[in-house]
Formats: C-alpha cells, structure tokens, sequence
DNA sequence: GTCTATACCGTGATAGAC
DNA sequence: GTCTATCACGGTATAGAC
C-alpha cells in the first residue's frame, strides 16, 4: 500500500471511505443488508449513487468492507486480552449495550450461507477463537481450575456456540441475560 | 375456512399451493431468500409467474407460508416426544443430513431483525422449547439425575444456544460435530 | 385457476462527460 | 472523484382470454 508513503494523495478519498464506511454500517445495522440500497447509502453520505460506485464498485464489496473493519476490531480485542474466555463474555456483555451490533452480526451470519467472503470471515474468528479458548482450557486443566475429564475442543466449542445462541435469543427478547448463560456454561466446566 | 366442507373443490388449488411451497423451500435453503426470485420459483414450479401470484400475492407471503409449515413441524416434533432434551438433540442430530436445512434456518434467523413474520416465528418456538426443556430440568433435579444447584431457565437456554450457535459453526465446517456439544454440554448439567 | 401480455418502479451496475 | 444518463433485472400489479 502507497498510502504511507505520500499520505496526503489519498487522504480525502480515505476519508470519504471511511464515511462511507461508517454510515453503511449504520445502514446494515438498521435496515438490515437486503433492505439497504446503495441509493440510500449515497444519500446519508452525501453523494451520488454513482459516486459511491466509485469507492466501492459493487455492494458485495461495501459488505466486505463491513466484514473487514469489524474482523479488525475483534482480533484486536482478542489479542489484547490474555485471557479469552474473560474477553469473550465481556465481548457478549458490551454488545448487547451497543444498539444495532448483535442485529448486524446476526445479518452478517446469514449473509455466510450465500457469500463466501462472509463465510471466510466467520472462519477466521472461529478459528482463533477456538484455539485462544481452548488453548486457556487446557492451562485451567493443568492449573486444577478446570474439570480434567473434559475435551478442551469440544469445551470451546461449547461456549462459543452459547455466546453466538444466546443472541439470538437476546435479538428476540432482550430481557434474555446472554452473558449470564455464558457465564453459567463456563462455570459448568469449573472444577468440581 | 371452508376447505373442509367440500375438501374436492379446493383439493387440486391445494395441491398446487404444497407444490409451490416446496420448491419455495428449496429455492430458499439453496440460494437464499434474497436471490430467490419469484420467476425463479414459478419456473420451477412449472407455472408462470402470474400463476403464482394468484397462490401468494407477494414474496413474503412465501416467505411466511415457509415459516408456518416450518412451526407445524416443530410443534408435533416436541409434542410428540416426552423427552425434551433428547429430542433436541436428535433434531440436531437429524438436521446435518437434510441438505439445505440448516442454510434455511440461519437464512430465517438472518430475518428476524427485519421481520416480525420471522420474529413472531422464533419466539414462539423459543418459548415453548425453554419452558419444555426447564421443566425437564426441574424433574431432572427432583429425580437426582441433573445437579440440584442449577438455575433450571439459565440452563434450558445455555442447551438452545448450544444448539443454534454450533449449527452456525457446522455450517462454516460440516467436520464440527454439532450434536456432540450439545450432549456434551448435557453431560455437564449432570448430577456430580 | 391459470395463462399471456404489459407496465411501473426501485435496484445494482455501466459508460462516458466534466 | 463526481456527475448524468442509461440499462437490465426483479418484485409487484393489472387486464383480459381461456
């Protein structure tokens, strides 16, 4: 990427994306992806149609860009944190704060069926998140603060799938506590 | 309605209309709901499209008529079993052999944000598997069989999420074993 | 109940001027 | 980089024959 070598070439098309960026999200996140037309989005950014053609060339790619800035955010929290499966619940607890974010997650999951770039996004996260989660398993195993009987995948794997059922419930019916049954699967998996 | 009274009248219209359904089914799970064309379904179907507005008016109205056939099935699924949990997990077993029908369900919950069909749809569904797995919970403490420290509704919960949330994961890698968390996660409500 | 034909409008996308 | 103009397609709708 030139951009660092002369920023100030590209850095009003770089702030343009950005906007554009920003205000599609607030568009997925609000209309959902099928019901956000790049006319919309042009409209609340402040240009035309065509114009935004220009940044991103199709909505497959708008949607990408979504995928992209979010997949930074998260492997930045994840690597932040020494300890993953802390992180994760906390991830769950903040999200149900931020209004719109579990609405646009669960748009972007059913996006993965039919979109390979959703597809390849989604296995990345699990994947890190997996091995970051099991891998604390197996140290709790060896700590004594984990039950030794349990396969420290399928434990991961576990709690992973209660973070991203418990939103869906929540999605239904916010009263649910997600990060409660979070919480309470992985103290399940406590030492006895 | 009157189908019953003189059920040959309306027999052929009827037959037509669960023809539509299951190719809408298809249509769905295989390419999404929002590549699915109505033209597309009615070629299929062997009928023109305005022959298949005649049955429903507008795409939602597919999209609805998907969603209740989907409920009755549900429903005489969990009735018809007096074990709640098993059944859950033989559901889940079951769906990783019926090509598209988890690319189904996720596209329905990529829905729910958007429409209150699919909202109506989910929570209905939601509310009757937590309160039939949490009485079978309390039964399961009453009999000593499920650890008697357990929150009976957190627990039914944690159990449907696992359930939803590994079938996003074995959508991303068919080699995820979807069911075995979810027992695994059984095992751990187990008396101790 | 089903067809053909036709039309309206919003959508994603392209071409080319400035 | 941004625009106008234009396109093809899809969801929806209607009229009218059979």
């Amino acid at each position: 990427m030139t951009a660092q070598i002369n920023r100030n070439r590209y850095a009003k098309g770089e702030a343009r994306r950005e906007a554009i960026l920003a205000v599609a999200l607030e568009c997925f996140a609000e209309l959902g992806y099928r019901n956000t037309s790049m006319r919309e989005v042009a409209r609340r950014a402040g240009l035309s149609q065509a114009g935004l053609l220009h940044h991103f060339p199709a909505k497959e790619d708008l949607f990408l860009a979504v995928l992209r800035e979010r997949q930074q955010i998260d492997t930045r929290d994840y690597h932040g944190e020494a300890d993953a499966i802390g992180s994760l619940i906390r991830a769950v607890r903040r999200n149900a704060t931020i209004p719109g974010l579990v609405r646009l997650y669960m748009t972007l999951l059913g996006e993965v069926p039919y979109s390979d770039d959703a597809r390849e996004y989604f296995v990345g996260r699990y994947d890190l998140a997996r091995s970051l989660i099991s891998r604390e398993i197996e140290q709790g195993q060896r700590d004594g603060t984990v039950r030794p009987d349990l396969d420290p995948r399928t434990a991961a794997q576990a709690l992973i799938a209660v973070a991203d059922g418990m939103q869906v419930q929540w999605l239904l019916d916010e009263d649910q506590q997600m990060a409660d049954a979070v919480e309470f699967t992985w103290q399940l998996m406590a030492h006895q």
